[in-house]
RNA sequence: UCCAGAGUAGCUCAAUGGUAGAGCAGCCGGCUGUUAACCGGCGGGUUGUAGGUUCGAGCCCUACCUCUGGAGCCA
C-alpha cells in the first residue's frame, strides 16, 4: 500500500518525501521511502547505528537503522543531535519493543550539520532555558506539541463558528479609537523620534502625522465588531491584540491573540450560552484530535490535566451573579488578603476561591456593578448593575470577558457622559443606535489563555512562539 | 510597578566563612538490536556585576542587572 502524499520533495529528490508521522502510522512495510528531518538522538551498536529523527509532523521520532556496511559509515558515527539529514531506505517492522516500524537506511545525506555547541541536548530542559533559545525551542518535544495544538486550536475555532454561520471578519489593527478602559496603548506614528514633533499651539500637531490623527495598535476589535454584527448578525474576529500595560505575570503578554464573537439579536444569557458551548467545543476537539500531544502534557506538564478537562466537559458551568458571588465569599468565612466588598472588582484570590475551591469548575459571573465596567455595557433595570459576564476557570482565572452591549441611544450617551468621553469621537458608534439598533452581545476569549488551559502549560510565554512582554521583543 | 525567592561548568544542581564538586552533554576508548542505552577515561569555572566586612567570601553586608513565583491591570 502506498503512503499518502504529505510532503513536498525538493526538485533534486526523485522520491516523494514521507513525513515521519505517516511512516509511523503506515499500515504496511514500504520497499522505498524518503524521510527528512533533524536528528534527536543517536545510539551506536557494533554493526549499526540507531538514528532517531523528528520532522515536527508528530511528537514521536522515527528510528533509522544505519548498517555499518554503508559507505561513509564513519561519517554517520559522527552525526550529532540537531543535524538535518535526508534518508532513503525501506520501512520494516521493528525488532525493538518501543516502536512498530523502523527504517533501514540505504542512503543517508547530511543536509545541515550541527556541531557540539547545539544547545538542545537529548535530555529535559527547563522552560526558562528554552525561552532563551526561542529560535530552537520549536525543535523540543514540549514546544513541538504546543505548536501543533496551537494550530489545531485555531482550526477548531474557525470550525466552531463556521458551523454556526458566524462570519469571520477582520477588524483593523491600526485604530484611532483608544478603546476606553482597555489599558495602555501602543502608539503608531511616523514622526521621527530623533526630531521634535511639529507643534500647534504648544501641543503635538497630529494632523501632520501619517494618518492625520493619533493612532494606536488595537486593544480590541469589539467596537468595529459591533458594526459588522449589526449588518451580518453573527460575526467573529480572530486576530492579534496589543496592550502596553507593564504587566509581568505568567498570563499576560503585550501581544496576544483574541477571538471576539459578536451577535446581533442576542442578550446576556445567549452570550453566556455561546461562551460555554465554545469553551467546551475547543476542549473536546483537543481531546479528540491531539491525543499524542496530550500524553506528553500529562506526563511532563500536569498529571491532572485530563481529569480536569473531562470534568469541565461533563457538567454545566456554574452561573452566579456578582452579588451572589460576593455573598458566597463573605459567607465562606475565609480571610482574604483583599477584603470582600460589594462594588469592587473580584481579586485573583477571590476568583480562585470560587472556581478552585467552592465550585471546583468553571464559573460564569454576571451582572457586575456598572461603576466598575466600561461605558458600552448594557445597564440592567436594577439601576445598579451592567449586563457583563466573565468566565473564570481553575488555574488561569478569567478566560472570557464579555457583555450585552448598550443598544439604547439615550442610555449610551448618558454612560459616555459619566465616563467623561467625547461623544464626537464616537458618532459612528452612536449611529448604530440611531439607525436600526438591536440588542446585541459578545465576548473576548484569550487564545493563549485557552491554550494554557488546554495544555496545562503554566506560563503564557511558553504557548507563544515569540512572546512579547515588557522589555522583551527578541527574535 | 510592588512583594518574595534565585543567579556556581554547555544544561540541571551540590558545596558549616577555610583547596569549587556531581550527574547529564562534549571528546577518547570499550561493550551492546539499542530506546534520554550501558561501562571506563579526559577536558571543562573571573561562582551575575560593582563595591564593602574579614587573616580568608560561592557563602555575610550594600547597590545594580537578570530570571522565577505572586500581586495589580486584563484576555
Amino acid at each position: 500500500m502506498r503512503l499518502a502524499f504529505s510532503g513536498y520533495p525538493t526538485r533534486q529528490m526523485i522520491m516523494q518525501r514521507t513525513l515521519v508521522k505517516d511512516a509511523l502510522h503506515s499500515e504496511s512495510a514500504q520497499p522505498a521511502l524518503l524521510v527528512q528531518g533533524w536528528i534527536r538522538t543517536r545510539r551506536d551498536s557494533k554493526a549499526f547505528s540507531f538514528v532517531e529523527i523528528n520532522d515536527g509532523s508528530c511528537l514521536k521520532n522515527l528510528q533509522i537503522v544505519v548498517d555499518a556496511t554503508l559507505p561513509d559509515y564513519a561519517k554517520i558515527e559522527q552525526l550529532t543531535t540537531g543535524t538535518a539529514i535526508s534518508v532513503e531506505g525501506k520501512l520494516v517492522p521493528s525488532q525493538g519493543k518501543e516502536q512498530k516500524w523502523e527504517m533501514v537506511a540505504t542512503r543517508v545525506n547530511v543536509l545541515g550539520p550541527a556541531d557540539q555547541t547545539y544547545p538542545l541536548q537529548k535530555k529535559g530542559h527547563t522552560l526558562e532555558y528554552l525561552r532563551e533559545i526561542a529560535h530552537l525551542r520549536p525543535r523540543s518535544n514540549l514546544f513541538g506539541c504546543v505548536l501543533r495544538v496551537r494550530s489545531r486550536l485555531a482550526y477548531a475555532i474557525h470550525t466552531f463558528f463556521q458551523e454556526r454561520n458566524f462570519v469571520y471578519v477582520h477588524t483593523p489593527i491600526i485604530t484611532s479609537s483608544d478603546c476606553e478602559g482597555a489599558g495602555e496603548l501602543f502608539r503608531v506614528t511616523c514622526f521621527d523620534p530623533a526630531k521634535p514633533p511639529p507643534l500647534l499651539d504648544g501641543k503635538v500637531d497630529h494632523t501632520k502625522d501619517f494618518f492625520g490623527r493619533p493612532t494606536y495598535l488595537t486593544v480590541s476589535g469589539q467596537l468595529e465588531g459591533e458594526i459588522l454584527a449589526c449588518a451580518l448578525s453573527n460575526i467573529y474576529t480572530f486576530g492579534p491584540t496589543f496592550r502596553a500595560e507593564n504587566s509581568n505575570t505568567s498570563r499576560h503578554a503585550s501581544e496576544f491573540w483574541m477571538i471576539e464573537p459578536e451577535m446581533a439579536f442576542c442578550d446576556l444569557a445567549g452570550n453566556m450560552d455561546l461562551a460555554e458551548e465554545f469553551v467546551k467545543y475547543l476542549i473536546q476537539d483537543f481531546l479528540t484530535h491531539c491525543r499524542e500531544d496530550l500524553e506528553l502534557f500529562l506526563r511532563f506538564v500536569d498529571k491532572e490535566l485530563l481529569q480536569r478537562l473531562e470534568f469541565v466537559l461533563n457538567r454545566p458551568f456554574k452561573r452566579v451573579s456578582y452579588t451572589e458571588a460576593i455573598d458566597i465569599l463573605v459567607k465562606s468565612g475565609k480571610t482574604f488578603e483583599f477584603p470582600i466588598q460589594y462594588g469592587v472588582n473580584l481579586q485573583s484570590e477571590h476568583e480562585r476561591f470560587l472556581t478552585e475551591e467552592y465550585f471546583k469548575c468553571p464559573v460564569t459571573v454576571f451582572n457586575y456593578p456598572k461603576e466598575i465596567k466600561p461605558f458600552y455595557m448594557r445597564a440592567n433595570d436594577d439601576g445598579k448593575t451592567a449586563a457583563a459576564m466573565d468566565v473564570l476557570v481553575p488555574r488561569i482565572g478569567e478566560i472570557v470577558g464579555g457583555s450585552q452591549r448598550e443598544e439604547r441611544l439615550d442610555v449610551l450617551q448618558e454612560n459616555m457622559k459619566r465616563h467623561k468621553m467625547n461623544a464626537e469621537n464616537y458618532s459612528w458608534y452612536l449611529d448604530l443606535r440611531r439607525f436600526g439598533t438591536v440588542p446585541h452581545a459578545g465576548f473576548g476569549l484569550g487564545f493563549e489563555r485557552m491554550l494554557m488551559f488546554i495544555t496545562g502549560v503554566g506560563n503564557i510565554r511558553d504557548v507563544i512562539p515569540f512572546p512579547r512582554t515588557p522589555g522583551h521583543a527578541e527574535f
